[in-house]
DNA sequence: GCCAACGTTGGC
DNA sequence: GCCAACGTTGGC
């Protein structure tokens, strides 16, 4: 199959882009939605290429590169008691969620603003840019992924 | 911190 | 199966 792109958010008081280049590896648990899970545990290939967005950020948006290192597997927190992510309802031998590990890609020098990607023409069919779109999880085009690379490597500590 | 938009839950 | 109530997400 053809290479995917993604898009992933996180809340920097979460994860950072400068911990991912940090940790070169990390595992994406804690995703509690159903359709993010289903592209997480079904569509997500090794070697597929992510977009790493910082949401509830100063600003928002797309900080930097990450790629498919480990295609779904169960996230094993929803199984560990007093964890803030376990999950009585996923078993062992049937777990309710799934996750993925990313390996650090890139780190552009600035984060490309959500309200930049908003302004770009082609990217107006990108789920990000549209009004309350909550997925954390999300499919690009190539077409898209290619453009906020694109923009990223533009971006200067001064530009923001 | 506010609040609109969204997903989930649960009563009926 | 409907839908109101609730909790969460995330831009601003």
């Amino acid at each position: 199959m053809a290479k995917q792109y993604w898009l992933m958010k996180c809340e920097p008081s979460a994860y950072t882009i400068d911990d991912l280049e940090r940790d070169r590896q990390t595992c994406w648990e804690g995703v509690r939605n159903y359709q993010a899970r289903n592209f997480m545990r079904d569509d997500m290939k090794v070697g597929d290429r992510v977009l790493f967005y910082a949401s509830n950020a100063d600003p928002s948006g797309v900080t930097g590169i990450a790629e498919i290192s480990k295609e779904g597997y169960p996230d094993h927190f929803s199984w560990k008691k007093a964890h803030k992510y376990f999950d009585a309802r996923s078993k062992k031998e049937k777990p309710l969620w799934y996750m993925v590990d990313i390996d650090f890609v890139e780190r552009f020098n600035a984060t490309v603003p959500l309200f930049l990607l908003k302004s770009i023409e082609g990217l107006e069919q990108m789920l990000v840019t549209k009004k309350g779109s909550r997925l954390s999880v999300q499919p690009v085009t190539k077409n898209e992924f290619e453009i906020v690379v694109r923009l990223g490597r533009t971006m200067t500590a001064q530009t923001t």
